[in-house]
DNA sequence: TAGGGATGGGTAA
DNA sequence: TACCCCTCCCTAA
């Protein structure tokens, strides 16, 4: 689930269901008992994202941190009716009012932290292409380094937001080498990365899931374009978890390796841009 | 129906 | 490198 797209989506839904309003803060597990009683019976001032990072700003300069890791969920309902909502699982923290309901799972960070704390989390991280126009604080990083693209891709402090999904799709899209290393990337390479995240992510953002194939991109971008729901019922990729089929594109077998302890996907013959 | 792997990443060893 | 968070989805039976 939880690449950049899933962390700004949850954060536009957040905001949209409690923004402004004073929230019931809780921790049905247990684990978050304390930190939830600092937030209990406070406003909720904004919910943004930076790459994985989200951060729910409540009245009274605290911040409720969130990091979903792998398996974590953060799901927001609208509750058909007003009291207790019963508990469904471990849940770490519930937000609610009268008619919404947001409980988070699993997550890997759930703390309050304050501004600063919070300033100091957006220093760490890389430009995120949902939230920033300029990429080059990236490609700087990039430039530099002797690491694989396909490895700096991941690192969130060079971009904040990419997981394995979206750099092995955007590699694939522009046939580039993952294997290329940072410093002998070509800058309209890069450009060409920077400015399809840029067009993908918010894809991703509308409709909950990662859209890399060029056909369906389109479709949702014209749907997008006339205010239509969008509706897809296919899972499609060009190379993420295809091993051993065809690229669409040449038709050689996809193949897949361990990168850092990730699984990169990969066409050998059509990807060998620089 | 059970079991394993993954769209992450921090921390301990 | 191993483990943890303990969810969700897919596959094998």
């Amino acid at each position: 689930m939880p690449e950049g797209h899933t962390l700004h989506r949850i954060a536009r839904d957040l905001h949209a269901a409690f923004a402004g309003r004073v929230v019931s803060v809780s921790s049905p597990q247990g684990r978050f008992a304390a930190g939830a009683a600092l937030l209990d019976e406070h406003a909720v001032v904004e919910a943004r994202a930076h790459g994985k990072h989200l951060f729910v700003e409540f009245a009274g300069e605290r911040v409720l941190h969130v990091h979903l890791g792998l398996i974590g969920t953060f799901t927001i309902d609208a509750t058909a009716y007003v009291g207790e909502r019963p508990v469904v699982g471990q849940v770490r923290c519930r937000i609610a009012t009268d008619d919404h309901a947001a409980d988070l799972r699993g997550p890997i960070t759930c703390r309050v932290i304050t501004p600063d704390e919070e300033s100091a989390v957006h220093h760490k991280l890389g430009p995120d292409p949902l939230r920033d126009i300029d990429g080059d604080p990236a490609w700087e990083r990039i430039r530099r380094s002797r690491k694989s693209v396909a490895a700096l891709l991941m690192e969130q402090d060079v971009l904040a937001g990419i997981g394995n999904v979206y750099r092995c799709e955007v590699l694939h899209r522009h046939r580039i080498n993952p294997m290329t290393p940072g410093e002998r990337l070509k800058r309209t390479s890069w450009e060409l990365i920077w400015s399809d995240l840029r067009r993908l992510l918010p894809l991703g953002v509308a409709t909950g899931r990662i859209v890399t194939v060029a056909h369906e991109v389109q479709e949702i971008e014209s749907a997008l374009l006339e205010g239509e729901d969008v509706h897809l019922d296919e899972r499609t990729s060009y190379v993420y978890k295809r091993t051993g089929q065809q690229c669409d594109r040449c038709g050689s077998v996809i193949r897949a390796k361990d990168v850092a302890g990730r699984t990169l996907y990969w066409c050998g013959n059509c990807q060998r841009r620089s």
